[in-house]
RNA sequence: CGGGGUGUAGCGUAGUCCGGUCAGCGCGCCUGCUUUGGGAGCAGGAGGCCGCAGGUUCAAAUCCUGCCACCCCGACCA
């Protein structure tokens, strides 16, 4: 499937360009940077979707859905906010085609001009908190804590296939509060939220942080984020959530009246993770044999290959794979047996491999007489036999191991790419030589973050909570006071 | 949108400079037999208006014009 496959070290962005086509999670389509994401690659977001929208009902949120169009006006409300996403937008200007009178096919019809242009939604704040205003008369309507699961569409000029496309499947969750404390308090806790499923189930370790100004969403007071390293040594923003203080409910004219009986904007908070935490999985984990996923987003946990020779063969041993699998379905573990007669073992080995299944099954004659399995790890790539006896636990305890070796590993990379720099000179060559996070002084100002990203195309990640305010040093650039070092690094 | 590159069978490609048995090769696919614990072997077979649309020419994959898509590098961004 995979035998021209370029290591990482060959070509990173071609070797992730073939993990996602050749794995079968996506391509691209026939409308320029829309992806087609694939059944494969639709399974993982379903995996993805299923336990973060358990996360979010756990904490209270429930689901609604709002138009994919915003009358173009709406986004004119918050100044910032505008000047954020008017460049990326796509816009509706009619609703009718009709033939071309030439014969040539099908044209706009000019005489269905919309009145008011729609912008196809590059995030839904205006178009929700448009609602929200008929939806809070009271302090008793407070808390509104809805998400949503929708496609956004941003015009990108450059687009790779996950990481940036121009139409992308997220989830932003929108939520109305009747004070400062109790929004920045829900903003940190959907952050926790992101938090654990990037390390528990991406096992992916991630630094939370607030954003500078220059990376602040358009029309927040604070974003915070998690940011993730990738093998490359690039960043990559994980998941974001905003506090937006009352800038919404200003623009949108939200109030209640308090509990006092006076007039009060309700405060806000907005977060969102998208399809891109697949790119995240891929780039974090997979090697030069393919893809590797951890065993709580594979789609596929376990594959039984039977081997065989004879038909009668084939019969004995796939009656004991059929057997496994139902002892290993009874453990929730979800299980493919490939008894396809049209590949060899070899070939599907090579497959699966490919396709980051973790565990793999082989069964063959000798086991049937041993009563044994092989067992091999997709992380380790180590094959063990195993005793029949109990192999549903063993399998169990198996893709837990794999699950925590795989965020262990991903751990020490980040550690070991992570760098405490405090002059200009080894800012820059650590930059040029691995990458990774590099721990700076900062003096604070945009133009500092702006001059150091023209010149080396760094940027500020995060201003990390851990070690706040811990440690008193001079701006790695301008040479200014600073007290906390933050994180740099070039982004994807 | 600017600079650079590419587009030939499902995939990867030769041929493009110097128009004319150039439409080839590998993988994959189909049929049959032998195989099956790390991508099987042999034999036979199917598949392409050479990205699309125009133009030049007796003749175009090859030359010219326009368009489209993709890749790499910038500006924009989850």
């Amino acid at each position: 499937m995979a035998k021209d496959f370029l290591t990482r070290e060959e070509n990173y962005s071609r070797w992730y360009n073939d993990i996602v086509l050749k794995a079968g999670l996506a391509e691209t389509s026939a409308v320029r940077g829309c992806m087609v994401i694939k059944p494969y690659g639709y399974a993982i977001w379903e995996k993805m979707q299923s336990a973060l929208d358990k996360m979010f009902k756990d904490t209270g949120h429930s689901n609604a859905y709002f138009p994919i169009f915003i009358p173009k006006s709406f986004l004119n409300k918050e100044a910032d906010h505008v000047e954020g996403f008017a460049k990326g937008c796509a816009v509706v200007t009619h609703y009718r085609l009709k033939n071309d009178p030439s014969g040539k096919g099908i044209i706009v019809d000019e005489d269905a001009r919309l009145e008011e242009e729609l912008i196809i939604r590059p995030t839904s704040e205006t178009i929700i908190w448009d609602t929200y205003r008929k939806w809070v008369q009271s302090y008793r309507d407070l808390p509104i804590l809805v998400n949503q699961w929708a496609n956004v569409v941003r015009w990108e000029m450059r687009t790779r296939l996950f990481l940036r496309t121009t139409e992308f499947l997220w989830q932003e969750g929108h939520t109305a509060h009747a004070s400062r404390e109790e929004a920045v308090e829900e903003t940190i806790r959907m952050l926790d939220v992101y938090t654990e499923f990037a390390e528990k189930h991406m096992a992916i370790p991630v630094i939370k942080g607030l954003k500078s100004e220059n990376e602040r969403f358009a029309g927040a007071v604070d974003t915070y984020c998690i940011e993730a390293l990738m093998q490359d040594g690039k960043a990559l923003q994980a998941g974001t959530s905003h506090f937006l203080g009352q800038n919404f409910a200003k623009a949108f004219d939200v109030k209640f009246s308090n509990q006092e009986g006076s007039m009060e904007y309700v405060w806000a908070t907005s977060w969102g993770v998208s399809t891109r935490l697949i790119g995240a999985l891929i780039m974090a984990h997979s090697d030069d044999n393919g893809l590797v996923l951890p065993p709580k987003l594979a789609p596929i946990q376990v594959v039984i290959v039977p081997i065989y020779k004879s038909n009668e063969e084939y019969q004995q041993v796939c009656e004991k794979a059929y057997e496994i699998k139902n002892m290993l379905d009874a453990k929730n573990i979800s299980v493919k047996v490939d008894d396809r007669d049209t590949h060899k073992p070899g070939w599907k080995f090579n497959e699966y491999e490919f396709k980051g299944v973790p565990v793999r099954i082989a069964i063959g004659m000798r086991d049937l007489q041993n009563k044994t399995v092989e067992v091999a790890r997709r992380d380790t790539l180590e094959k063990t036999s195993y005793q029949q006896a109990d192999i549903a636990n063993k399998i169990e305890h198996l893709l837990e191991a794999i699950q925590d070796n795989l965020f262990r590993k991903a751990l020490a990379f980040r550690e070991d790419n992570t760098t405490k720099v405090d002059k200009w000179e080894d800012f820059k060559s650590v930059l040029d030589s691995r990458g990774g996070f590099i721990l700076a002084h900062w003096d604070g100002t945009a133009e500092t973050e702006e001059k150091i990203k023209e010149e080396t195309k760094a940027t500020i990640r995060c201003i990390p909570f851990e070690n706040k305010n811990s440690e008193k040093g001079k701006c790695i650039y301008s040479g200014k006071p600073s007290n906390q070092r933050v994180i740099f690094a070039r982004a994807y």
